[in-house]
RNA sequence: GUGGGUGUAGCUCAGUCGGUAGAGCACUGGGUUGUGAUCCCAGGUGUCGCGGGUUCGAAUCCCGUCACUCACCCCA
């Protein structure tokens, strides 16, 4: 019998730590949730041709990162890379822009890239991004950023930092462009390096190596060069930022790795994953939306890794779910009474509490043993005797202290019991 | 696409000089026939990733291959 294996490079998650993947989801969604962004649930893939667009021909992702195919009717489509582009295609396509401004659209789901798989980067992750879109409010990307930051601490992250800088607007970008080109292609770079020279010389400002460190040093940088526009934009969000008492540092070299970007960029770094740092980023772009056949209107947005943040939570030994898969667990000793717990388990389930029984018939052992692993705070015991007194055992695990309860009021008992367990 | 590392029980791993494989955890039962964490006893499955080579003999040495993994690159 021949066995299968998931396809490289895609996490799965199953109990436990399923609950931390969404815990950790849930969470960073609730805080789009509560600054007012509504739910988009989009295509997991598109036409080839809005992502080439979108996203840009020079980036990598597009050149050599997709997961594209020919459907059965010969259209080019592709698993989705990223998530501003389908987010953008709707919003044109039905129109979300002709209302009130902004649109603010939150989202949760996979994306795909064929890279090589290592620590924190697979071939299927897991996102959550949001999108303001036809305003052009420094304050608005300010509250992007605090929407990210109080996701990661509302899991309890410490250990990152924010990333930001300016990469400009359309007035003043293709000169500096112009103006690093000239710098770059007096250094003596590699033929690689060279290449993207050409191709997108920002790139070229983030290179890891010490020795292009070295020549880059006295590079011109964006923020030097910005329009007057751009200039105060970038300063007003800082100063909301400042206002919001979320801290960030300036990085005049930080580059992303998308081509619509304009004005405020940014990226959250966690330090504890590895050499995939980068658990969230986003920014603005102005010229997206027009060059997706759309209104000329600017957005600004994130995607935030949800397994890259767990990965975080994971290295700052954040305990973010919930371990426990019922909050009661039946113990029957004999049939008469699993049938009589049977019933109780879907009153206790109706009144909202998670309930799990020992199944299989089990000795009374085992059953408590299970009762024991599956995390729950109390157990019924329910046996002959207490058939015939017409009584359960209700056992907090805990403390092992075990009161009887009539069997006419268990559900009341064990509400009462999980309420005073709560504090 | 380019490098490095690792493949042994369900999981984490040990395995010396080449002599046909072990521990811990987990799981099941019992000690205790109505009470789970500790403790004690018992219970076992391995194509030693796969294929070939050397050898009387290979988990061990050699070659190939596949998988996983880390890093470059890139990004969430």
């Amino acid at each position: 019998m021949t066995t299968f294996s998931a396809p490289k490079g895609v996490p799965e998650y199953f109990p436990p730590s399923s609950a931390d993947f969404v815990a950790v989801r849930d969470t960073l969604t609730e805080q789009a949730r509560l600054a007012g962004y509504g739910y988009v649930e989009l295509p997991i893939f598109e036409d080839t041709a809005l992502f080439a667009r979108g996203v840009g021909e020079s980036t990598d992702v597009v050149r050599k990162e997709m997961y594209t195919f020919a459907d059965r009717g010969d259209r080019s489509v592709t698993l989705r890379p990223e998530g501003t582009a389908g987010v953008m295609r709707t919003v044109i396509e039905n129109n979300l822009d002709r209302g009130q401004l902004p649109v603010k659209l939150y989202y949760s789901g996979p994306f795909f890239r064929y890279e090589r798989p290592q620590a924190g980067r697979y071939r299927q992750l897991q996102q959550v991004g949001v999108e303001a879109i036809g305003v052009d409010d420094p304050a608005l990307d300010a509250e992007v950023i605090a929407v990210a930051d109080a996701g990661y601490r509302a899991l309890g992250l410490t250990g990152y930092r924010l990333e930001l800088t300016s990469l400009g607007d359309s007035t003043c970008r293709p000169d500096y462009r112009v103006k690093l080109q000239e710098f770059l292609r007096k250094l003596p770079l590699d033929e690689d390096t060279r290449a993207r020279v050409e191709l997108n010389p920002l790139r070229v400002l983030d290179d890891k190596r010490a020795e292009v460190r070295e020549l880059l040093a006295d590079a011109p940088l964006m923020v030097d060069n910005l329009s007057e526009e751009a200039r105060a934009h970038y300063e007003q969000v800082k100063g909301y930022l400042n206002d919001l008492g979320v801290k960030f540092v300036e990085n005049p070299r930080m580059v992303r790795g998308l081509d619509y970007y304009t004005k405020t960029t940014f990226e959250f770094v966690h330090d504890g994953l590895g050499a995939q740092s980068g658990i969230g980023g986003g920014g603005r772009y102005d010229g997206l939306m027009a060059e997706l056949g759309g209104q000329p209107l600017s957005g600004v947005g994130f995607g935030l890794g949800v397994d890259r943040a767990l990965l975080a939570c994971r290295a700052e030994g954040l305990d973010v779910g919930d371990q426990a898969r019922c909050d009661v667990f039946g113990v029957p000793l004999g049939e008469a009474a699993k049938a009589r717990l049977v019933t109780i388990a879907g009153d206790l389930r109706a009144a909202g509490v998670r309930v799990d029984l020992a199944y299989g018939g089990r000795g009374l052992k085992g059953a408590m043993t299970a009762a024991d692993r599956s995390g729950a705070r109390f157990a019924i015991v329910l046996g002959e005797r207490d058939l015939e007194a017409g009584t359960v055992q209700l056992k907090e695990l805990g403390s092992r202290e075990q009161r009887e309860v009539p069997l006419s009021d268990v559900v009341a008992a064990v509400l009462e019991s999980l309420g005073a367990a709560q504090r």
